[in-house]
DNA sequence: CATGAATGAGGCTTCATTCAT
DNA sequence: GATGAATGAAGCCTCATTCAT
């Protein structure tokens, strides 16, 4: 006769599941995440999945969606106009960046996708985030149409780019790590990727003056 | 009493399981795939597969291996030294791309490993490919060395950039469809996209005659 | 914070869970009835089930002993002396029938219940309806007292033959159209075969005239 | 490590799963007979039902097949034209009734299907042995041809009462024993029962001799 | 009187692997 | 070398019932 763990809170059973099941679905993927292990971890009756969650593909994308919607709440908020084009695009990839790296459950969910073929996530996002999206190429948009972006930039190719270099960065961590026996977990390591990203992207984006004169830009070099 | 489907081949019979193995394998996963489903597909008995492979997991290993080395031996062939640093490194990336969009399958496995934190792959690729490895790093340190790429460049981070533009256009490629409703699978499509990667990458490398006039990104240097 | 579905009124929640309850165990049987879906459907908190009812069993028992109860209130109303025992046994018949046809819950119960050996209908119907059972069959013995019924008739054979006939007729109903590719459910297909049942009935259970030429039935006194 | 119980022999495995199923499926019903159970008692491994029989579904449906395979066996024996029809009926009869003595489960089991709706054994009925049924109409057809059954029987009818006469003796068992305080289980019981329903059933269809004297029957044309 | 959150036992099914031939 | 029958652990889900408010 085992007592109660916690009082009773639905609200709060609700979301230890949701956290518990975050963790082990991003952790194992979605078919090796154990129902009776999150049950476990979260100290809930495995039924209550079932109550508050119709089954494990309920609970699998009420997280989905929660993961999405921070997201794209957390880039919103830096995709709005502030005068100038090129610092609103960089301000944008950093975000992102950012966000992949303060929450490596989420790469690994867009991982997991992909591999699934964004059976489950597609729903979600053609459902509820399609809006959300193309608030985030404006930002490019904006670049191109005010001249500061190359003219012949193709502003979805472009974030598909961003999206694949940043992603990749976190995604593929361990086994460029095997790569260059390098670690790249520090937040110092993290910056000078984050610079290298963003270096490659501009000087490659940037519409330049024919430049018949030594570029000053040498001294870029030195911005960590 | 039903005929032998073949005759007693041991070489023939580990090759059709390695094919229909690696089909299952990176189609579903490790963990999804069946023994019994890559049997029968085989049309192998399944207790063969432990007779040549120990089991399930040396199955996977050995299409792990065959899988790089397939890669490593297709890209050394194009990572020699042609005379022009820059277009050696064209090829490269080209052949890289190329090789992505021909073996599917190796795209997800590299995207499986990954998720596994490179468990198996790193094994076998610490084991046997690392001087591989370093072969196609050359090919852009002599980009570098010859002062035809930037000479702040770090090849390896380069690599780990070139690694995830591409990778990812084949590995998230559902997920862009869904972002952008558009299919991306035709051979036009990807050569278009595969410009648009290299156009990215050396407007972004290499190095540029110095611009005598005053460039305007004189203010980049606040960012910070 | 949802307001109460009823006001409090015990005897209409009570007669809510009754009712929904016997369509459900009537139609799925007593094992694969849900507590859950009867106090869903009945819109009453399911604890209340426990509370008015003791537990799943003790509403079945309410309903077994209702349900008996109505059928035989039903029956004694028509078992009564009307002077004429041809035609009260023929009321009787036609009575029972009607009310199967009308009550194909009840037909179910009996049902289900002679699978379960009679174990809880058992406890029931003797502890409760064995007087009135014996009204039913006096119906009969006086047929058979008054010469109108043969002297050699067993009335509780053919109570039971009459009861089983018209059960079958019901009960099987969905057997018996698989196999005659007909539907038997309109009200005249009903009367048809009420009326076969009849014929069958009494043109077998009624006293004949010794028919003065030879029977040839006379050698019918052979089968064993 | 237990020894095997049997030596390795699938065609007797799966007899012992098809008997033990039989007993249980029969005796509890398709959703409370538990296949955990099946295997045990069988002793066999629980994970060979899937293998010979797909699933729980699979191995009730091979049951449901060879229950009426049996009985149509049987019955079809007999159902052949020996010359007098009477006679031929009536032994279509015993065999029938015969059967259900004997086989209790099958008995049980066609009941437990009518509660279904037939689902499944109407599969099973349909696809494999409507042809099988025809052969035991034309018994009784025959014997309306020849002048001996009445000549507005309806022999589809008649079989539906035989049918539900003989079954109803069997599963109401338990009920009518209730109701009677008898038990009808002793051969002797059976044969008096068999003779009632004999008796019932041919004095009602037999076609009889116009009877010259005043019938008594004559306020029968009140009958509707 | 009424609510709805919580429980633990158990049901069907699936899997990688080994045994006996 | 090759076969296919057999195994036991474990996965997802469901149920009647009780607890705390």
């Amino acid at each position: 006769m085992r007592r109660r763990a916690f009082p009773r809170d639905p609200q709060a059973t609700k979301e230890r599941l949701l956290s518990t099941a975050e963790r082990l679905f991003m952790e194992k993927g979605y078919d090796l995440a154990r129902v009776d292990e999150i049950a476990a971890q979260a100290q809930v009756n495995k039924r209550m999945i079932y109550v508050y969650f119709t089954d494990k593909e309920g609970l699998y994308m009420a997280i989905l969606d929660t993961s999405f919607s921070r997201m794209l709440t957390c880039l919103e908020a830096v995709a709005q106009d502030h005068g100038d084009p090129r610092n609103d695009a960089e301000r944008l990839i950093r975000a992102y960046f950012q966000f992949l790296a303060e929450h490596p459950h989420f790469v690994r969910m867009v991982v997991w996708e992909s591999l699934r073929y964004g059976r489950q996530a597609g729903r979600v996002l053609a459902r509820t985030y399609r809006a959300s999206l193309e608030k985030l190429y404006a930002v490019f948009q904006r670049g191109v149409d005010q001249g500061v972006l190359r003219s012949d930039l193709d502003v979805r190719k472009l974030a598909a780019s961003v999206y694949g270099l940043c992603l990749s960065h976190f995604s593929q961590r361990e086994f460029l790590n095997i790569l260059s026996d390098k670690d790249s977990t520090s937040s110092e390591a993290r910056e000078v990727a984050l610079n290298h990203i963003l270096r490659l992207v501009f000087d490659g984006i940037e519409k330049r003056p024919p430049s018949p004169s030594p570029s000053p830009r040498v001294d870029n070099a030195s911005r960590r």
